[in-house]
DNA sequence: TTCACTGCAAACCTTTTGCAATTCT
DNA sequence: AGAATTGCAAAAGGTTTGCAGTGAA
């Protein structure tokens, strides 16, 4: 059950509230504090169209005149992470907030919240996908080689349709 | 001779040759120089069955009294990737030999050799697949989305036949 | 001999740990 | 006040650049 109501038919994006009204909810729910230094980070991340990486993010709120030490970054990360707030890029270790909801996982068996990314070549933003027949491919690898998956990643590379238009 | 002891491994694809000898013979056709640096780095690969990071690349070397500068790691690892020589895993970004020949690529459309990879989370050892149905998912989520996909990345987690059996 | 390649220097980014100080509830 | 959280110190690994010298062809 999502702590927060939704519209029966917006299952798909957290269209209701911003990400971070979103994360502060879901962090205060979990028993967390509301920090100064983790709602910077939650900001930041809430308007930044590109991934991150944990220097990136100190170095911006830095610049904003705001001062976060790295290490606080990354722990804050690691709590954002563990409650599926954001992603974390295969590819780069950047981070990105989580714009699908944690109930849309492509695979119902696994907690794991499971989106797939795409990544554009030419903006470098990332957007999530579901994967249908992702499920068909795990299946098929694991029979294919002796090998039993608990888990996946897929990373997309192309260029969104914003770039392409 | 090699100070690396050499065991061939005959469950190759390129199974004519060793790793090595096929890596050399692509770095000479290629019009590269075969340096000692790159042998004994390609040797290296050939003999790890887990993948290796450039740093563990460098420590392992000079563990054998060769002596190698973490920079020319950095360097011959750009090359034997950029010759399809190597995979580099995206989870960890640490290398390993590319088992599978070139033309085994899932997608006859694009260059890419494109493998995907098991990781074992009991003994870290990483096998290849071609994907079955890889293209059908690509194809799903590119209508799915508006997003032009020209190339994946897909790693799957959980336990060898080796380490389950 | 030539120039592709390696080694060296140097700088910066990444990540983790322990402990003291701070601050949210 | 009490507990959660941040800042600080420190260390080690990871990555990149330019330049000078070496060595493969």
């Amino acid at each position: 059950m999502s702590p927060i109501s939704r519209q029966p038919n917006k299952q798909d994006t957290h269209a209701d509230f911003s990400y971070t009204e979103q994360a502060l909810h879901t962090l205060k729910h979990a028993g967390l504090r509301i920090t100064k230094p983790r709602k910077v980070v939650i900001d930041l991340l809430d308007n930044s169209p590109v991934p991150l990486s944990a220097y990136e993010i100190k170095e911006k709120i830095d610049s904003l005149g705001e001062k976060i030490d790295t290490v606080s970054v990354y722990r804050i990360i690691e709590t954002l992470e563990k409650h599926h707030l954001i992603h974390r890029l295969l590819s780069s270790s950047k981070v990105q907030k989580c714009r699908l909801s944690p109930e849309s996982s492509c695979d119902k068996h696994q907690s794991d919240h499971c989106h797939h990314l795409l990544v554009c070549s030419e903006c470098h933003t990332v957007s999530e996908v579901h994967c249908p027949g992702a499920n068909d491919l795990v299946q098929a690898v694991q029979q294919a080689a002796h090998f039993q998956i608990t888990s996946h990643a897929i990373e997309f590379y192309g260029v969104c349709g914003s770039c392409s238009g």
